[in-house]
DNA sequence: GCCAACGTTGGC
DNA sequence: GCCAACGTTGGC
C-alpha cells in the first residue's frame, strides 16, 4: 500500500468533474511521461491512496483524496487518431501508455501549495521541488500523515 | 550513445 | 507573460 500525489488542471479535469462521474470514478488517461507511466504500471496497487492536486490554476493545491480503484491497463486515447493524445507508435498489440482508475474518497478543504511550502516536514516532497513536472509522484507515509492528519483537519 | 535544440510544464 | 527545469528528439 503506497501513497501518491496526482496532478490535474481543473480547467481540463478537476475534482468537480470526478465528483460528477458515475461511481465518482474515472480512468486517469492522458499520461504521456514514462516515469509517471511506470509508477502506474509497476507500483500502483488497488487501494493505494493519492492526494488529488489542482495545478495551473489561481490557487494550486490539494483538494481531495482518491484511491486506486482499478489497476493499470492500456489508455484507449493512444489508439484514437482523432485524439490529441493519439500516439502513432502505439498499437493495441503493443500499447505504450497505461492508466489506472481512481475513485474519489473525499473532497477536503483546499491545502494550497503555499501552505505546503511552509512546513519543514514536507520540504522533501517532489511537488515542492523547483521545476517539478511529474504528474504522478510518490508521497512518503510520514508526509501523507502530516498532511491528512494535521493540515486537512484545520478549519481554514 | 552523446548532446544541443526544442517543447512543455507550471508557479509566480 | 516570464522563466527555470527537465524530458524528448534527432543529427552525428
Amino acid at each position: 500500500m503506497r501513497y501518491w500525489l496526482m496532478k490535474t488542471e481543473p480547467s481540463c479535469y478537476g475534482i468537480e468533474n470526478l465528483a460528477a462521474e458515475p461511481g465518482r470514478q474515472c480512468a486517469w488517461w492522458g499520461v504521456r511521461n514514462y516515469q509517471a507511466r511506470n509508477f502506474m504500471r509497476d507500483q500502483m496497487s488497488l487501494g493505494d491512496l493519492a492526494f488529488f492536486y489542482h495545478s495551473s490554476c489561481p490557487e494550486p493545491g490539494i483538494v481531495g483524496l482518491v484511491e486506486v480503484a482499478k489497476k493499470a491497463y492500456p489508455d484507449v486515447t493512444q489508439f484514437d487518431p482523432a485524439s490529441p493524445w493519439y500516439d502513432p507508435k502505439a498499437t493495441p498489440a503493443n500499447p505504450r501508455w497505461l492508466n489506472v482508475e481512481v475513485r474519489l474518497v473525499e473532497r477536503t478543504r483546499q491545502v494550497p501549495l503555499s501552505e505546503l511550502r511552509r512546513h519543514l516536514e514536507l520540504a522533501r516532497m517532489r511537488i515542492l521541488a523547483p521545476g517539478n513536472r511529474l504528474s504522478i509522484t510518490p508521497v512518503d507515509p510520514s508526509e501523507w500523515r502530516f498532511i491528512s492528519e494535521r493540515l486537512m483537519q484545520r478549519t481554514g
